[in-house]
DNA sequence: TAAGATTTGTTCGTATGTATA
DNA sequence: ATATACATACGAACAAATCTT
């Protein structure tokens, strides 16, 4: 997740995107539990605030997860997620 | 954004950390007493809670101070003051 | 025992500024 | 000009520890 590599052909965002969705679909992070904090995953990944959320909105457009606002970002259960709108 | 501004030359946490470190070091903030709360300092500064937690971070990492939960951020005294990692 | 107040700790939500490609 | 990505800074709500009543 380092800038100065050469030219990716994924942005930053994209790629830290797929990660969490391969761990929601992998159940690294189970359904009806949080997955880490914004914080959590700024550090992990070593990105900024803005770009972690820019992942987690698509996550949540996606139906994959759902933000509470306060409290964490949760795995929605396979059997609760609506249709996927694909933006 | 059509015009140049000049960029601050500091943050508006920089001002407050230095005003508290100016404080603690004078005794404004006596050893083994609490500083004032986050609230009070957010309401005296003016600043948003997480600025002022972001300052009392990096006083704590100085230690200057050390936070107790559900009790308040004490001034720790000079003898007891470990080698400041100075980040 | 219970309830409330105060305080530190944590989290999501939002906006702005800066820099780069 | 637009999108990406970083840092700063605001607000709001939730949570847990501590103390007092």
């Amino acid at each position: 997740m380092t800038r100065w590599e050469p030219a990716p052909d994924q942005t930053v965002w994209e790629q830290v995107y797929d990660e969490l969705r391969t761990r929601i679909e992998a159940e690294v992070y189970k359904p009806r539990n949080p997955v880490p904090s914004i914080t959590q995953l700024e550090q992990e990944f070593g990105v900024a605030r803005g770009t972690v959320r820019k992942v987690l909105a698509k996550l949540a457009r996606d139906g994959l997860v759902r933000p509470i606002s306060g409290k964490g970002t949760y795995v929605v259960p396979r059997e609760e997620r609506g249709e996927s709108v694909d933006s």
